[in-house]
This record gives structure tokens, sequence and C-alpha cells, in this order.
DNA sequence: CGATGTACATAGAATTTCTATGTATAGGAA
DNA sequence: TTCCTATACATAGAAATTCTATGTACATCG
């Protein structure tokens, strides 16, 4: 997979899965890489801070939960301006398909 | 339009036109424009360094050719590799939209 | 008791794209 | 004629995003 074409879809689809249910960082690696049958393999490196901006953004809430176990976690939650932001972010990337299969469709066949 | 999105369709929508025929770097930008309804606007210092980088790594080709109006222009042809890296950057595009898609879809409805 | 998996974090590098600026010419408007 | 706009290319530096590499710490399984 081109690495270069999954910039910008981070912030997405990361606000796409906390919209299902609340999750922690780990999760939602792994949720993301199952659920695209490992097209998506984002690195912690890029994750953990984007959670973080997010955060600073108001667009999340992150609180530290303890298991059974007692291993510590940061579970994130959807905000409303969250919310909000998912559905234009959505409306965005509807729009970007469109816009590039058109140009891709106009070349097609032709020269 | 999310800008944070349109990275990387760059480098995509450059070689879908240039398959099409040759064209300078103003005619791709202006093309761009009408084709996606203004959905894209390159910028000119996002434009002509792509061309060069593409031109660097042997995907086009450029040549400046002299309109009867006396002004120069550089018009760019795509190359055999060029048409490649097309076929396979369409790919992972379609890759890509299937993927997003696929955590969108199955976002839908929940929580 | 060591390896692996879980779980978070940051520093610095690499890459992409944008802003701002510069040069130059053609053609129409005032 | 002179000025403004559109055409046409270019680069430097900044901003933003993502990756690589590294670090910490604990649980569990073999």
């Amino acid at each position: 997979m081109d690495t270069e074409l999954l910039k910008g879809t981070l912030t997405l689809l990361i606000l796409s899965l906390l919209s299902r249910k609340p999750m922690y960082g780990y999760e939602i690696a792994s949720t993301v890489h199952s659920d695209t049958s490992g097209a998506f393999t984002w690195r912690e490196g890029s994750l953990y801070p984007s959670l973080h901006k997010l955060e600073a953004n108001g667009l999340i809430t992150g609180e530290w939960e303890e298991t059974d176990g007692g291993r510590k976690r940061k579970v994130y939650h959807i905000t409303p301006r969250g919310r909000e932001a998912l559905d234009e972010k959505q409306r965005s990337w509807t729009e970007l398909q469109a816009a590039v299969n058109c140009v891709l469709e106009k070349s097609h066949g032709q020269a």
C-alpha cells in the first residue's frame, strides 16, 4: 500500500472508531489493523501523538483506567465536538473520493 | 475541503493528467481545478517542486517549448516508468478507498 | 526466569505541502 | 503609453504529518 496516500486518514479513522465505543490507544491500533485486513498498520509513534493532539483540540477525552490485571490504560471517548468534526471529515472524504475519481475517469481511455 | 486528506493525491493526479496528453505545469493546475469544479486548487509552490521530483525520478520528462506568442513553457510527458507508477498508484488508491470505507461502514449505526 | 505481548510515551528525522516571494512576458484597459 | 491582470516558471523557508528509533513498565506463558 502506498503510504503517501494514507496521510490525513488517521484523524478521520480514529474519530470513526471512537464513535463506536470508547477505546484505548493500543485497541484502536489493533482494531483498525484487523478491520482493514492489515492494510493499515499505524505506528505507535504516529498514533499516540495524534491522540494527544485530538485531545488538546477537544475532540476526544482520555481517562486512565486500571484493568483487573493491574495494567493501566488511557481510554478515549469522543466528545460532541468530536462528532461534529467526524461528520465534517466524512463529508470531506466523500468529496475527495468523488473529485479524484472524476479526474481518473476523465483520463481513462485517453492517449 | 479538508486539505489534510488531499495529501498524497498530487502525484497520482499529475500522472493521471499526463497520461491523457503532454501538458505544461500551468495547464495541469488549471485542468485539475476545472475538472474537480474547484475542489482542488494546487499552489504553484506545491506543483512545481512535485513536477521536478517526478522528473528526477524518471516518471515524467520536461521539454521547453515556445508558443506563437513567444512565451516559454515546460511541457511534461509521462514515461513508460511513469505509466507503471500510475497503475500502481491507482491500485493503491482503490485499496485505500476500500479500507477506509470499510472502517467507516463498520462504525455506522453503532453507539 | 526469560521471552513475548500489552501499553504508553517522546525525540528527532523524513516527507509533503503551503506561504511568500521573485522573475518575466503578453495583452487588454485606462 | 502605462498600468494591471493573466500567464508561466521557480525557489526558500515554514508548517504539518507521519515514521523510525528508543525508552519504560508490567503480565503472562513456557
